[in-house]
DNA sequence: ACCGCGAGCTTACGAACGGTAAGTGGATCG
DNA sequence: CGATCCACTTACCGTTCGTAAGCTCGCGGT
């Protein structure tokens, strides 16, 4: 019995994927640059409590793992890339889920 | 214009819902209760790396917040509560996501 | 050429969080 | 009565985070 129920098993997607997601702010940042690319100042002003050591670690990491992508011709100007982009569905589920409980 | 921006305006709500999920193994957690309800020692072994000391806290944490259900009676079986089946659809877009890059 | 300024990080350090391992208390079995 | 299992707890230490200061580079003014 069971030769595939789905969550950790053989492939831990959810485990992988919250390697990223289970770190303070990334999220965050990726839901900010969803509406449009935005500076490092920028980044830093629109989400209160973010702190510029915690930005700029946060953004190597999304760099490196190739879901924004850095400008340094336009004065380091971060953007999504396409497999950022692919992540905003599941990202929206989750603000609709909270929005329906508190706010 | 910008009568109602999406992320992070009047209503922060990925902020709230990350206040749980971006911290260690909460997904893993429910994404494990989604399948079955389970008891503690059988979610401990489930998931690998995850300690008891974080477990208890995370549990703690997450009936606190109404996502998970203890029955005493049962023995400690935890489960999750509608409230917690109503990520789910979020998070298994999330995995979707990960398993689309690498795996 | 020089100075000041703002933007984009970087460093230093104390506090909070997480990992490991050992311990507690209650129920169950021999 | 002792041994074992289960659901946590506690103690200790290393890593991550928060705060604040500093550094470097490009640009604008004088």
């Amino acid at each position: 019995m069971d030769t595939a129920s789905q969550p950790l098993e053989g492939c831990p997607a959810l485990a992988s994927a919250f390697e990223l997601l289970g770190k303070r702010w990334t999220a965050l940042i990726l839901d900010l640059l969803a509406e449009r690319p935005a500076r490092f100042g920028e980044i830093s002003r629109a989400i209160p409590g973010l702190s510029d050591r915690l930005l700029a670690e946060r953004l190597k990491e999304l760099t490196a793992t190739d879901l924004v992508r850095r400008d340094p011709t336009e004065n380091a100007l971060y953007d999504l890339t396409e497999e950022g982009r692919r992540l905003l569905p599941g990202l929206n589920e989750i603000r609709r889920w909270a929005q329906s409980r508190n706010c």
